[in-house]
DNA sequence: CCTCGTTGGAAAGACGTTTTTGCACTTCCT
DNA sequence: AGGAAGTGCAAAAACGTCTTTCCAACGAGG
C-alpha cells in the first residue's frame, strides 16, 4: 500500500494540487509567470507526492540523451593505465557521482570509439581521462560535435577545456615538506613513460634543485611502474657512495617497493630515509609500515571538476574552461621524524 | 555537406523509401506482417541513410530507461578499496562494452544508494559486483523492483542470479599443477573477506590437501590486502620450521609483497619456492621478477557476462540464471622449475 | 464606461519512436 | 458468385514531459 507500481506522474501532481500539468512543470521549472504562492504550493505537492519527473520524457523533449561518456584513454603503452587504477577508479566514481546529481548519467566507455555516431551509443558529451599529446579521440569526437572535457591538459591544442593539478606547485609543496623534515639530498624516482605528469615533476624537481643549489639524483626505474622496480631502483639509490636521505617517488607501487628494499638493507624510514609519494585517497598508503606520507592529486575532485565543467558547458552556462585543482601534502610516519 | 546537423529520423527513411513509419519500424523490428521483400528494401534504405533510431524515444515508449546500474560493493570499508585492483577495471569495461551492444549503457554508481528511487537515478537493472554476504544492497534493490544480477554469488541467499568463475575447480587445476611442478608442501596464503570468491578458494584448498593426504597450511595476513601484508605473512610462513615449497597467493599484491619476502631472505623462486597468484589479464604480473604464474580469472568474461545475463532478465527471455565462466592457469617463470 | 495592459493559468502541440487497430485488396473455397 | 480467410500496409494513439500560444479576468487610465 502506499507506493502504486508506477511512479507518480505530473498529472497526478496537478490533479493534487488542482491545476495544470502546465503549472506544475512551471513551478517545477521555474519557468513561465507565477505567483510565488502557486510554485510554492506546487512544490509542495509534489515532494510530497514523491513526484520525480521521468528523465526518457525530458531528455526527448529537449533533445538530448542524458548521457555522457567517459573514456580512458589508452595511451597507447598498456601500463600506466593498470598501475593507477586507484586513481582512475575514484575519479570515475566521483564524476559518475557528480554527473548523477545533476540529473546526467555518466557511462563508461572503450577507446575505440564505442562514441560516435556510427554503431555506438549517442552523448551529449564526453570526459578524456589523460589523453596523450594530440590525442585522436579528443579530435574525433570534436568533430562529431560532442562537447569534451579532458582531465589533464591535452598537449597540443590550447582550446580545449580541461581540469588539471598543478602539478609543478605540487612537486614544489612535497620538496619543501621533505626540507623541512630535513632532508639535504631529495632524490626523485620517476617513470621512463613520457607522459605530462611525470615530465611536469621531473621539470619542477630540477628547478627546485637548482634554486636550491643542491644536485638532482634522478632514478627511473628500469623494470616498468611495478613495486619490483621500485625495490630495485631504490637498492641502487642506496648503494651510492652518497645515499640521498629522501625519496619523492612519483608512483605509489614504486614506493612500496622502496619500502621493502629499505627494510631489506636495515634502513630505517623515516629515521634513516624520508619517503613519499603521489597516491590518491585509498588506503594503500595508509596501510603501509611506516604509513606512507603522499601528494594527493585528489582524483575525487577531479572527476567531480570534470563532470561538473562538462554539464555547465552543455547547459550553455559559460563557465571557466580550465579548473585548476589543488594537490594536498598528507603527512603520515614516513617522514616523520622521532626528533 | 551530406550529412545535415540532424539526425536522420523514422520519417525521412520512410519518406525514402516511399512507405509509413510503422513499415519502417515493422522491418526493422521484425514485426507486423511485411513481405520479406519489403522488410530488405526498407533496411537497405535506412542504413544507406545511415539511419540510427532515437534511444531516448524508443526508451519512452517501451516504458524503460535503458540504464543499467554497476555498483562495487563497499565491502563494509576496510581493506578492499574497491579501486585498488584492474579486476574491476577489466569487468566494467567490458560489461560497459556488452551493454553498449544490446542497447543499453551502464552507469556506475556508488554504494550508497544513488540507485535507489528517492534522489537517485532511475535504471532498469543492476550489476552488483562481489556482494558481502547478505549484502543489503542487493535486498534493497530487490524490494525497489530492480532486477539484479551479482558477479560472484552472494553467500546467504541461492535465488539471486549470478555470474562466477567456478572457484573450486579453479583452485585445483593451480594447485594440481603446483603438485605436478614438484611442490610437496604448498601454503595458501589468503584473506579473511566474506565474500564468496574467497570462501571458495579456502574450501577447495584444505579439500584438495585432504584428498592428496596433505597438511593444509593457512595462513592470513593481519595488515590487509597489501604488499605489505604479504611480505609479512610470507616472512612468517617461510620462517617456519618446516616451510611450504610453494605457496598460493589468493591476491595478487600478497604475492608480490611475497616475492620480496623471498628476495629479502635469499630464498629463490621458482628454485627454492613456487609462487602462484590470482590475477587479471592485466601486465602486472608479467612484469614481475620472476614472471608470476597466475589463474587468470577472467574478468572481461565475467563483466560480459554479467551485462549480457542482466539484459536477457530485462528483456524477459529466461535465461540461464547462473553462468559459470571458466578460468585459466597462465604458466610463467615463478613456477617453471630449471629442472 | 471603454480600452488597454498585466497577470494567472489552461490547452494544445511537439519530441521520435512503438504498437494497436483497421482498411482495402487478394485469394481460395464452396 | 459470394463469403471467409489471409495479406500488405497506413493511420492514429500512446509514452511523459516541456514549451508556446492563447484566453480570461482584473485593475487602471482616459
Amino acid at each position: 500500500m502506499g507506493t502504486n507500481r508506477t511512479r507518480v506522474g505530473i498529472k497526478e501532481v496537478a490533479a493534487a494540487a488542482g491545476v495544470s500539468v502546465t503549472t506544475v512543470s512551471h513551478a517545477l521549472n521555474n519557468k513561465g509567470r507565477l505567483p510565488e504562492a502557486t510554485r510554492q504550493r506546487v512544490r509542495a505537492i509534489a515532494d510530497q507526492l514523491g513526484y520525480k519527473p521521468n528523465a526518457t520524457a525530458r531528455n526527448l523533449v529537449v533533445g538530448r540523451t542524458g548521457l555522457i561518456g567517459l573514456v580512458v584513454s589508452q595511451h597507447g603503452g598498456p601500463p600506466f593505465a593498470v598501475t593507477d587504477f586507484a586513481y582512475f577508479g575514484q575519479l570515475m566514481l566521483a564524476a559518475s557521482t557528480a554527473a548523477i546529481g545533476e540529473g546526467y548519467a555518466l557511462v563508461l566507455a572503450p577507446a575505440d570509439g564505442a562514441l560516435a555516431p556510427q554503431g555506438g551509443i549517442a552523448v551529449d558529451g564526453a570526459i578524456i581521462v589523460d589523453p596523450v599529446r594530440d590525442d585522436p579521440l579528443v579530435s574525433a569526437l570534436g568533430r562529431a560535435g560532442i562537447t569534451v572535457v579532458t582531465t589533464g591538459r591535452m598537449l597540443g591544442d590550447d582550446r580545449s577545456c580541461w581540469v588539471d593539478n598543478d602539478h609543478i606547485a605540487g612537486t614544489r609543496s612535497m620538496l619543501d615538506h621533505l626540507q623541512r623534515c630535513g632532508a639535504e639530498r631529495i632524490a626523485l624516482m620517476t617513470s621512463p613513460l613520457e607522459i605530462s605528469y611525470t615530465f611536469d615533476v621531473e621539470r619542477a624537481y630540477r628547478e627546485w634543485c637548482a634554486s636550491e643549489r643542491v644536485e638532482p639524483i634522478v632514478k627511473a626505474p628500469e623494470l616498468g611502474l611495478s613495486e619490483r622496480a621500485g625495490y630495485a631502483a631504490a637498492g641502487e639509490l642506496l648503494s651510492l657512495p652518497e645515499p640521498p636521505d629522501a625519496i619523492f617517488a612519483t608512483y605509489d607501487r614504486l614506493a612500496y617497493g622502496t619500502l621493502m628494499a629499505a627494510e631489506a638493507r636495515g634502513v630505517r624510514v623515516p629515521d634513516d630515509l624520508l619517503l613519499a609519494t603521489t597516491a590518491t585517497e585509498s588506503q594503500a598508503p595508509e596501510q603501509a609500515r611506516p604509513a606512507l606520507t603522499t601528494l594527493n592529486l585528489n582524483p575525487e575532485e577531479i572527476g567531480r571538476a570534470a563532470a561538473s565543467l562538462l554539464i555547465a558547458l552543455l547547459d550553455d552556462e559559460e563557465p571557466a574552461r580550465h579548473v585548476v585543482v589543488p594537490h594536498r601534502v598528507v603527512v603520515r610516519s614516513s617522514t616523520r621524524r622521532k626528533r
